[in-house]
DNA sequence: GAAAAATTTGAATTTAATATAATTTTTAAA
DNA sequence: TTTAAAAATTATATTAAATTCAAATTTTTC
């Protein structure tokens, strides 16, 4: 996100401390994560903030809402077109910018105009697989 | 789903509506969508047995729950691997059975042990193309 | 047929998201 | 600079989806 793409929206101090927050990790936090984050340093932050200015981001196609979760939305503020690739076990989410050619039989429209495609990859993270390691080492008693 | 497969699983006559609504439509419901329908039939039907039995259903593997919509979730009792098809207006979910060689390259692995993918394709459906066309008709004048 | 186990039910609770209205801040006009 | 209008922030209230709970009911086992 650049300066210029959000001139027609204030900048007031709280915005811009979502914007950093937002920018400056690649997790694609929930709404939770981003309060609990930019409220230790602006500590009367209020929650609708949070979410008056993710909608406002969401608006200007500025932010992408996930819909990875069931339960609860996350957030990417990387609107370049890329994938996802998922741990199934702590649901961290990395990007992948590999790009698919996708190209959907005829038969398979359905009546619709197609606009677009997401891949998601599913699979298990370094961190989960050593913590599945260790489990298995402390149960092997 | 065939009876074989929920044989392990106590077959009450709620459960065996909620099976039978699961079976006979192809519009990936919500658990709301499946208590609705199930409740007509069986006015007693709780909204608590609504969700233990998706909950058994998908633990058996019989049952997929999907987070293509934020905000709730929607079950897909159709367990071949398969693709979605999802209108940006109203949500609707058809299948797309086309099978997608999906190679992600090493150097986008990030450590990842990969189990799977989804593509989701977005597009406008023929009922929203149709409700857009009239909607430009009225618009004219 | 009685005891144990599993399921259903309605109500209560939790969590995420949204809406509201009062206050504060910013912007623009006079 | 003062003042009025507009916009944003805040705390709180409300809504919606999902989950939890304990009592009542049904099914299974002995
Ligand atoms: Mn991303
Ligand atoms: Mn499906
Ligand atoms: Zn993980
Ligand atoms: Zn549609």
């Amino acid at each position: 996100m650049i300066l210029s793409e959000i001139a027609d929206i204030k900048q007031t101090p709280q915005r811009l401390a979502i914007i950093e927050y937002l920018e400056s990790n690649k997790v694609h936090p929930s709404a939770l994560d981003v309060y609990k984050a930019v409220s230790e340093r602006f500590p009367t932050m209020s929650f609708a903030t949070v979410y008056n200015t993710l909608e406002k981001l969401k608006e200007k196609g500025l932010l992408i809402e996930l819909s990875i979760d069931t339960g609860k939305k996350r957030f990417d503020c990387d609107t370049r077109p890329h994938h996802h690739l998922i741990c199934v076990k702590c649901r961290e989410i990395f990007d992948v910018f590999t790009d698919f050619i996708l190209e959907l039989p005829e038969d398979e429209f359905h009546g619709f105009d197609i606009i677009g495609n997401h891949v998601d990859f599913y699979g298990i993270c370094k961190k989960c697989k050593e913590i599945e390691g260790s489990d298995l080492e402390l149960n092997k008693d």
